[in-house]
DNA sequence: AGCACGCCGACT
DNA sequence: GTCGGCGTGCTC
């Protein structure tokens, strides 16, 4: 008989620890999953590689199964796991089988063995080619097909690569040099960090190791799929993102586990890929928010991706336009290599920013015009034109709030702390946070006033203003709303590709990565709303979302010179709007870093939440108190503060009270210390605590 | 977190 | 008389 340790789902906060000790009558390999008994059902759990403070004999259970059929995770990636359940307070099994595909996880090793032997035969099925990879394959299999050239040269194996700019190549030689420091390639839209990816990519292939590629959004995916397989079309490629389907899911994960892909694409999840001859990690847009996951365990992709970096001794590519403060930070301090990128490929200038001062101009009515006349005359000379505009708007729905001037009634939430927002299109009050959709009223529910005021604007009603101000022109608007059904957005951003759209009105979502061919003009109709906005992180995010909105205009070299970007705002000389009149992030970066430093906020500070959830706000505060209380008692509190509860930004979503307390301290080391320490006085708080719902820690907030 | 057990209201 | 509401407690 064995003893071996288990890791199984069971929350932090169970009261369990984190890796349990079965009975087995012969060992197995750690990284192996198995089948055990776990209270009075049947789970599956992975062999841990260590040893545990075992119970007495008598408690000990026998595990049922070893899944054989499937091949053992990697040791590092246990340790990658470990260190991230550790780092964010989360226990072995959670973070251990939520990397997994949940599709894989009840079965038994006879199905198991089917499931592997159907994915392995299906790959060999589908050739070289992943499924689904569209037109961009299919083309560039044909050319490599029907050579032009010798067929006998090898080189016709890849299509012609674009030569490299000095700025690419002393990239791809500071990465070759970065002896195990991460690399941070920033450089604007168009720049040509993707190619420097590419190239690193190559590199890790034709070392026979696999690839890793993480990028923001789902969104971006099917494009990057596109570009790389196009890139390496006999290679294997696959993508990890949780809008796959379980099938297809678990396919592409057994591929990387059994090391027949060669190139794994996706979102932040795909960072616990289970590569298994790693030789590269690519992080594109590393400074993107979505890369922190926001429930359960709330882990940075991008920061465990360099972790899994230095782990693995693979080389780490982070690029940005606008690097995040941390990695900027630590490019300056000498932790990261750094190289920018200050040439857009093909020698196009960035567009020109014009800044329009809305302070001089007359107030239209009630409210200012949507457009100032000069934007409007800019917009239609580009439709005279045939070029297309971009306008951004970071606010989707027809109006933000409705307001009875009469009684001075808002179209608050019933169930949460946030306006309901109108929506014109099937004349509904929608509330972005909870759901909660009724009718738009005919009149001011509290005082029966017929008069409702629209405040503010959204997407549904710049579209509506634009059809009324350019009647010749043909509008179009992409957000949430329009691309809810499954490829909705990949029709939408169709029909723009095809000349087919003049101005396009949307969110955010138009900013991001699409390779607009034809956009001469990008303006953004509203930024001042993110300028002083609570959240300490709000200018850096306007500057990244703005820089990366002014990439979407003259990709195309010939009308870059005409390219420009327009902003709308009541503060042009805004230090923010200067720097990006100047594409100076470095500058804006230092200024931030300043502010950043003197005001104790990271990257200088380290930083952790303790959010606590309940019916009465009261409740989660007791909790939070009782939490606070332990923590005093800490020898580990040294050089840590700990401050009084306060309700979230967001104080109540779905009639769920949120309260949390902001925990500090200059030394990350001391924090991990203090958390650790701390975690078994959140359990007893927590049991301590009626008509607490839940509790959660994260650490490295993104916001508080 | 699951998944039990355990005691009180409206129905096949 | 049960079906089932979710409160409390346990899982190597």
């Amino acid at each position: 008989m064995e003893l071996i340790a288990v890791a199984v789902n069971t929350p932090q906060h169970s009261g369990l620890g984190d890796v349990l000790t079965y009975r087995a009558t012969s060992a197995a390999a750690p990284g192996t999953l198995v089948r055990v008994p776990l209270g009075r059902r049947e789970t599956t759990g992975i062999v841990w590689a260590r040893c545990v403070a075992a119970p007495p004999a008598d408690q000990l259970r026998d595990v049922i199964e070893a899944i054989g059929a499937l091949p053992a995770l990697p040791a590092s990636w246990l340790q990658l796991v470990e260190f991230a359940a550790a780092y964010y307070q989360r226990s072995i099994g959670e973070v251990a089988l939520g990397a997994l595909p949940p599709s894989l996880l009840g079965l038994d090793n006879r199905q198991m063995e089917r499931r592997v032997a159907r994915a392995a035969k299906g790959s060999a099925r589908a050739g070289h080619a992943a499924p689904g990879r569209g037109d961009a394959l299919a083309a560039v299999r044909a050319a490599v097909e029907t050579p032009a050239g010798d067929p006998n040269d090898p080189g016709l194996a890849q299509p012609p690569l674009p030569e490299l700019s000095a700025e690419q190549q002393a990239a791809l030689a500071a990465l070759a040099e970065a002896h195990g420091r991460p690399l941070l390639v920033h450089g604007v839209t168009g720049s040509g960090k993707t190619e420097i990816y590419l190239r690193a990519v190559a590199r890790a292939l034709e070392a026979g190791r696999q690839a890793l590629m993480l990028v923001p959004e789902i969104n971006l995916t099917p494009q990057l799929e596109a570009l790389v397989a196009a890139r390496f079309p006999l290679r294997r490629v696959v993508s990890l993102h949780s809008a796959l389907g379980a099938a297809e899911r678990a396919r592409n994960w057994l591929a990387v586990l059994t090391g027949r892909a060669e190139i794994v694409l996706g979102t932040r999840l795909a960072v616990f890929a289970p590569l298994v001859r790693p030789g590269l990690i690519v992080v594109d847009e590393e400074h993107d928010p979505s890369f922190k996951q926001q429930e359960g365990a709330r882990y940075s992709a991008r920061d465990l991706a360099v972790y899994r970096g230095r782990l693995e001794g693979v080389p780490v590519l982070l690029g940005s336009a606008t690097p995040s403060l941390e990695s900027w930070q630590h490019a300056q301090s000498g932790r990261y290599a750094l190289i920018s990128l200050n040439e857009r490929v093909g020698g196009g200038p960035m567009p020109r920013l014009r800044i329009v001062d809305l302070r001089n101009l007359p107030r239209g009515g009630t409210e200012r015009e949507v457009l100032v006349p000069a934007l409007r005359e800019a917009i239609a000379e580009r439709v005279g034109r045939r070029e297309q505009s971009l306008l951004l708007l970071n606010r989707r729905g027809w109006a933000p709030v409705l307001h009875c001037a009469a009684c001075g009634w808002k179209s608050g939430c019933a169930h949460c702390s946030a306006w309901r927002v109108f929506h014109k299109s099937d004349r509904t009050l929608r509330c972005h946070h909870c759901g909660f959709t009724e009718r738009v009223p005919r009149a001011c529910p509290d005082c029966g006033n017929l008069d409702l005021a629209a405040i503010g604007r959204g997407t549904e009603r710049l579209e509506e203003q634009l059809r009324s101000l350019l009647p010749q022109a043909r509008v179009a608007r992409i957000d949430a709303d329009t691309t809810r059904r499954a490829g909705a957005l990949q029709a939408q951003l169709a029909e723009v590709h095809a000349g087919e759209v003049d101005v396009l009105v949307g969110t955010q979502m138009i900013a991001k990565g699409h390779d607009f061919r034809r956009v001469t003009l990008v303006a953004a109709v509203n930024p001042d709303a993110m300028l002083f906005s609570a959240d300490f992180r709000s200018g850096e995010r306007l500057f990244a979302l703005l820089m990366q909105a002014a990439g979407r205009a003259g990709r195309e070299a010939s009308q870059a010179a005409a390219s420009e970007m327009w902003l709308q705002t009541g503060y042009p000389d805004h230090p923010l709007y200067r720097a990006l009149a100047r594409h100076d992030y470095p500058g804006f970066a230092m200024r931030l870093l300043d502010e950043r430093r003197t005001s104790g906020l990271p990257p200088f500070m380290h930083l952790a939440l303790l959010r606590a959830d309940a019916a009465r706000a009261a409740d989660a505060e007791a909790f939070l108190q009782r939490s606070a209380a332990a923590a005093a008692a800490l020898s580990e509190a040294a050089g840590v503060t700990v401050y009084p509860p306060v309700p979230a930004a967001m104080a109540r979503i779905a009639d769920v009270e949120r309260m949390q307390m902001l925990v500090e301290s200059a030394s990350r080391p001391a924090l991990q210390r203090f958390l650790a320490a701390w975690a078994p006085a959140l359990i007893e708080a927590r049991a301590a605590t009626r008509g607490l719902e839940r509790f959660a820690v994260d650490v490295d907030p993104l916001s508080f």
